[in-house]
DNA sequence: TTCGTTTTTTATCATTTGTAAAATTTTTAT
DNA sequence: ATAAAAATTTTACAAATGATAAAAAACGAA
C-alpha cells in the first residue's frame, strides 16, 4: 500500500502540508518474527504498514495476550509513548516479513505546532483510532465469543488465513481450546 | 468542576485561544433520568460534566448494556457523530441531577480550521480518550470479572456508591446475579 | 411512618469456558 | 524425504457464569 493512500485515508492534506509530512517519512523492512516495538519503554517511532501483518501483545503472568492485529495501511504505534510520553505496554511482533513507512514522533510533534493542517491530520488520526477501539470494546461487551468469531470470519476472512489460531483465540479473549470447540460447532 | 480546570486538563491553551473556545460554551442543567443523547441520530452537541454522573448504554435485544460512566470533568459525546458525522450508537442517561458546559460540534469544527491551538486541543482530547478506551479494552481482555470488580472498587470507590449495581454489572460485562455472587465472596 | 416499588441477594440447575493431557495435523529444518 | 518441532483438535473433568425464580432488603411517594 502506498504512502499517499495511507495519508489520504486519515485526512486529505493540502499538497504543501502533505509534502512537508512526507519529508519526515522513510522506509524500512524487517523479517517475520522481529519485535518492532517493545513494552516498558518510550517508543520514539511511528510506523505505517506498507506490506505485511503484525500483532500487538502484552505479557500477562507468563501468558501472551494479543489485543490487536495490524495490516496494510494501518498504523503501528505505542499509544502511551505517543500520547503521554510514558512507557508503552505493548509489544509488536511481525507475523510476516514486513515493510513500513517510518516517522519519528518528535518530528511529527514539531509539525503539529507549526502546521494547522498537520495538527488536524493528527486529530483525525486519533479520532479514527478512537472509534475503532470503542467499537471493539462495545462489541466485546455484548457479543459472545462465538458471535465475535463469526464476525471476524465475516469481516476479516484473510486474518484467519494469515494468523495462527492461538493468536486469534487470545484476541477474542478465549482459550485456543475454546476457539477450537467453537470452530467445530460452526462447521 | 469549573470550566477552566476541565479545559486545562485536556490541553493548556494560550489565553487568547482559550477565550475564543469559551465564547462558544454555555451552561445547561437537566434532572436525574433525563436522556441527554439518543442513539441512532447525529448528535450536534458536546457536553462537559460540571456536576453529576451519567451512563452510556446501548439497547441490545431488549437488554440495556452500560459501557461507560461519566463524572465531573469528563466529556459526554457521541463519538460516531463527532468523528464521522454518522448516527451514534449510545444513549446517555443522567443518574443524578446534572449540570453541563455545552458546546456545539459545528462551532468547534470551525475553530479547528482557524486556530492551530484549538486544533491541537482537539487532537489531545481524542488522544486522551483513546488511551482510556484502549486501557479498558485490554483490561477487559485479560482480567476476570472478579478482578475487574476489585479494580473498580479500588480505582473508583465513589462509583459503587453513586451507581446502582445493575449498571455496574452490565458495565463489567456480567449479570447482576453474578456480580452479587462476586461481592459475597469478597466480603 | 407505611405501602408499594425497585434493587439486591440467594438458591438451583443448565451452559459455557477453562485446565490439563493426549492425539492428530501441519510446518520447519536438515 | 524424514525427523523434529509447532500448532491444532479432541477428550475429560473442574470452575465460572448465565437463566430463572423467589426471598430479602432498600428506597420513595403519599
Amino acid at each position: 500500500m502506498n504512502l499517499d493512500k495511507i495519508i489520504d485515508a486519515i485526512f486529505e492534506l493540502p499538497e504543501e502540508s502533505k509534502n512537508t509530512l512526507k519529508e519526515s517519512i522513510t522506509e524500512v523492512a524487517y523479517p517475520k518474527g522481529h519485535i518492532l516495538l517493545k513494552a516498558d519503554k518510550i517508543e520514539p517511532t511511528i510506523y505505517f504498514i506498507k506490506k505485511g501483518i503484525v500483532r500487538a501483545f502484552i505479557n500477562q503472568s507468563d501468558k501472551e495476550i494479543t489485543f490487536w492485529f495490524g495490516r496494510e495501511g494501518e498504523t503501528v504505534i505505542s499509544m502511551k509513548s505517543y500520547v503521554d510520553n510514558q512507557n508503552g505496554y505493548e509489544n509488536i511482533e511481525l507475523l510476516e516479513d514486513c515493510e513500513f513507512y517510518e516517522l519519528r514522533k518528535s518530528d511529527l510533534q514539531k509539525l503539529f505546532e507549526k502546521d494547522i493542517n498537520i495538527a488536524n491530520f493528527g486529530r483525525r488520526f486519533a479520532e479514527k483510532e478512537l472509534i475503532k477501539t470503542e467499537e471493539r470494546l462495545i462489541h466485546k461487551q455484548f457479543k459472545t465469543a462465538s458471535e465475535r468469531y463469526s464476525s471476524l470470519l465475516k469481516d476479516s476472512p484473510d486474518l484467519i488465513q494469515r494468523v495462527q489460531l492461538g493468536h486469534i483465540a487470545s484476541y477474542l479473549g478465549i482459550t485456543q481450546v475454546s476457539l477450537s470447540r467453537i470452530r467445530a460447532t460452526i462447521r
